[in-house]
DNA sequence: TGTACATCAGTGAACGCGCGTTCACTGATGTAC
DNA sequence: TGTACATCAGTGAACGCGCGTTCACTGATGTAC
């Protein structure tokens, strides 16, 4: 988090070098992403965007080590971008109109997926064989479900009025920690079907099994968030 | 569907030649699947399956006419599969049990992706780059929702209940013709809907995203096709 | 049952391609005095 | 302000690898008479 170098305004500002290093980054980045789009997350090729970018393929090494941590770089930055999204479109919404602000995030994930596809299926598709996701990811990741989570645990649902979730504990045992055991269980499990239910209408859509079927999958996504919010919050 | 051939057990059998080609090809689908699970789909190798069989890479071509045709043929392969499986537990049940036919249902999905992750990842997983899925997948796709649709069609859903669907008519129209229009919107639409979390609460599990949130996939997917089924048929 | 011919499985070399990564190098940009 | 040195970006050749696919070929297995 030493993004403190890149917002500082004083006058060499990290120097005229380290500003086109940066851009230069972005630019790998940039074109890596545009590959994604054409072959997918495993066919994506360093010699390739150094064609692109009209330089020698190994001058993309005093950017990024290897492939694999370019790889890293896009994850994070999508993970960064969708949780940016959802947390704008829920500071948007009236603090106390729960629905309303769930509703609000489970439209911006999906815009976010459908706008962006390719880094959808880079962080929720199937992982990227032989890559092993390093522990920086962790955090940016979380960032998602703990939007929606927030929504659950700022809302007052003391009572557990579902039935047996008691045999849940311990396999939620982790997220009921993470808030605190301010949600009940039962609660919580709620909050990780409609987690599980999002992700399974995008992913659906997007890999192709709405085809012939969902014909509409904007409005039946619209339909089925708010059929999700009234149920997870009564 | 030429399978007659396949199961006539006259003396010719098709000749020799016939039952040793239908060896052959069954052991180059093997240790296709095997690779799936090393490397995953994008980077199936011809030449690696032909020496692990150890036979010269190009013999793969009198059973495989390209590497798009071998994935083709494993797509089909894996669709089939699950479709048997959940077929085999549906049947299982008692037919005039709904709730328990679906919930079994779910299970041999689940079941079936956890068993085989790879070929899940085939079919529901990132769609592997370049490919373009002939017609003959269509059919063998359509099974496992066929199936699911099926206990619905033949519980006696008449009155539909839920609040303002009609707008979803359009969205989900073939849908609503696949089954002759037996199954109101509202019914149908709480139907994908249960379809959708069923393969979010798998794909969130095999990709990744339950590490360190949901420490027990298996009780917490329990947990949610039971309650799934009340919710789906009351 | 035996022969003559057609079909097919499998071989091994080759074509042309792309890949990630390393390395010694040139030249430009920055830093210290 | 000017010089001397260190740092860094970018180059181009090379290493060693794997890939899908084609092709002319050798033998073995099947078929027709």
């Amino acid at each position: 988090m030493s993004s403190s170098e890149d917002t500082i305004d004083a006058k060499p500002a990290g120097g005229v070098r380290a500003r086109v290093r940066a851009e230069l980054t972005a630019e790998i980045k940039a074109s890596a992403r545009r590959q994604l789009a054409v072959e997918g997350a495993s066919a994506l090729s360093l010699r390739a965007i150094a064609r692109e970018l009209g330089m020698a393929s190994s001058a993309i090494y005093r950017y990024f080590a290897s492939r694999d941590e370019l790889l890293t770089a896009l994850i994070i930055d999508a993970y960064i971008d969708v949780a940016d999204q959802i947390d704008a479109a829920d500071a948007a919404c009236e603090r106390s109109d729960r629905r309303g602000r769930f509703v609000a995030i489970a439209h911006a994930l999906r815009s976010w997926a459908v706008t962006n596809p390719n880094e959808y299926a880079l962080i929720y598709g199937t992982p990227v064989p032989g890559y092993a996701a390093p522990s920086d990811t962790v955090d940016p990741a979380a960032r998602v479900p703990t939007a929606l989570l927030t929504v659950l645990v700022e809302s007052e649902i003391a009572e557990d009025r579902a039935p047996d979730a008691s045999h849940l504990g311990e396999a939620l045992a982790e997220l009921l920690a993470f808030t605190d055991h301010t949600v009940p269980a039962a609660v919580m499990a709620r909050a990780v079907e409609a987690w599980a239910e999002l992700f399974g209408l995008i992913s659906l859509e997007l890999f192709g099994h709405f085809h012939k079927s969902v014909t509409d999958p904007e409005a039946f996504f619209a339909h089925a968030a708010s059929s999700i919010a009234e149920r997870l919050l009564p």
